[in-house]
DNA sequence: CGAGATTCATGTGAAGTATACCTTTAGGCTTAA
DNA sequence: AAGCCTAAAGGTATACTTCACATGAATCTCGTA
């Protein structure tokens, strides 16, 4: 038997092998911000009118995952506020991640949302949408403001409920006799502008700018510079670097990915009482992430979500242990959904809910679901797990925990 | 044999309902002058 | 009379249901070669 306070006393004696981690976790913003002076020069040249008080141009920002979009725009932002702060502009800037369920991802939650971090007390339901828009008004017209608003991943919003807001948010500002408001999307999609009506498309694009993707050579580079913030240089075994650029190279140059799989195979190589982090860690690092990520999704997810999510994994094992041919369908899924509210004792959806339940399940990635049409046969979702076998089993056993089968 | 009609299972949109919560308003009670 | 509390009335957002119509290719039907 293994003493713990042994452990516990080995362990805090230890220095471990990171210097400092904060650098290579993924809120972390630099002072050097690599291979982005462009964008930081015309971010900054776009937004610097807000330290003379005068409205900047709405601003969009384009580029895949992990391409620097969010730390360009904190690291202007931050600069700007530290400006503004001795030169004691009432300058305010809100940062929100539309994608956050049942945060930000309607009309009234993203407004609300906009006006708490201002400050304002907003309920989460019960008021008119309008009414929300008018306390949110109230709220910037008690001082004189600038607000420079920064909404991240916007198309997810105007997917799920269309682009009034941001027409109204464009809108807000003729209605607005102190203060100003300046709009900064961010948009991971670049087909996203086309689809919204062209009156916002021409007052939110005033500005708009493209963040191409790392290269692998560029992504070594941004390594090397937060490696040698959380570790010491010898810690990095050979080609560790080289593999994790690689990686997230073919991940469309995902550099937030590629610093995540750093992290994590020192953590890994941590828990190995590794000396240095080796090659293999990488390997294990990138199941890990894609776990955590999905355990992360998949415990957040509502109870519903959770059956149908559920029994989408029986129904798949059952087909494999039968060796037959994997598809199945909504059908399929919703006779199986009924019988697992049975035995917890939940009120079973209409399957009408549970095939939207099943498109939602799609949408963040945990099942693929496409429509088809099986000729005589009818027409359908064919769905399959998205998932690694090994994690599938794991998120069956948290499911089964969770929901007590 | 091939063009067009048929068919199936469920996708999908619109409208309605239940629930939980909000503000306003009116009445009743208390309090202080 | 003014102030405060409470409960009812009237309103909303959200998650879900109900209803009804839309879909799209495999299959069927039937006229033609």
């Amino acid at each position: 038997m293994v003493d713990v306070k042994d452990f516990l006393r080995d362990y805090a004696k230890n220095e471990g092998l990171f210097k400092n981690k904060k650098a290579l976790q993924s809120n972390y913003t630099p002072s050097n911000v690599p291979y982005r002076d462009e964008q930081i020069g015309q971010v900054a040249s776009i937004l610097a009118p807000s330290l003379r008080m005068e409205r900047p141009s709405n601003l969009f920002l384009y580029g895949k995952t992990g391409t620097g979009k969010t730390l360009v725009i904190g690291h202007v932002l931050e600069n700007i506020l530290e400006v503004a702060k001795e030169e004691g502009l009432n300058l305010k800037t809100v940062y929100l991640n539309c994608k956050l369920k049942r945060v930000a991802d309607t009309e009234y939650r993203l407004i609300a949302q906009i006006a708490r971090e201002l400050g304002q007390d907003i309920p989460a339901t019960g008021l008119p949408t309008d009414e929300v828009y008018k306390l949110f008004v109230k709220c910037l017209e008690k001082e004189k403001i600038l607000l420079l608003l920064v909404l991240d991943e916007i198309d997810e919003v105007v997917k799920n409920t269309g682009d009034k807001i941001l027409y109204n948010l464009t809108r807000i500002n003729s209605e607005l006799k102190e203060s100003e408001i300046s709009i900064i999307g961010i948009s991971n999609d670049l087909m996203f502008i086309d689809q919204v009506d062209p009156r916002v498309k021409s007052s939110l694009g005033e500005e708009e700018i493209v963040f191409p993707p790392y290269n692998a050579i560029q992504l070594q580079k941004i390594l090397r510079e937060r490696a040698e913030l959380s570790f010491e240089s010898k810690i990095i075994g050979e080609g560790v670097i080289e593999k994790c650029a690689a990686y997230a190279a073919k991940e469309h140059g995902d550099a937030r990915r590629a610093l995540e799989l750093l992290r994590v195979a020192g953590e890994l190589a941590e828990r190995n009482n590794s000396e240095q982090i080796l090659v293999k860690y990488i390997d294990n690092a990138e199941e890990k992430i894609e776990r955590d990520r999905v355990v992360d999704i998949v415990s957040t997810q509502p109870k519903q979500f959770k059956i149908t999510l559920f029994s989408i994994i029986q129904v798949s094992d059952e087909y494999a242990k039968k060796n037959e041919s994997g598809d199945f369908y909504t059908g399929d899924i919703y006779e199986v959904y009924k019988n697992n509210c049975l035995s917890t004792g939940t009120k079973p959806l209409t399957q009408r809910r549970v095939g939207d339940i099943i498109a939602e399940l799609d949408m963040s990635g945990i099942i693929n679901a496409r429509v088809i049409s099986k000729g005589r046969y009818g027409r359908t979702r064919r769905i399959s797990l998205a998932v690694p076998e090994n994690i599938v089993k794991k998120i069956d056993l948290m499911l089964r925990e969770g929901l007590g089968l």
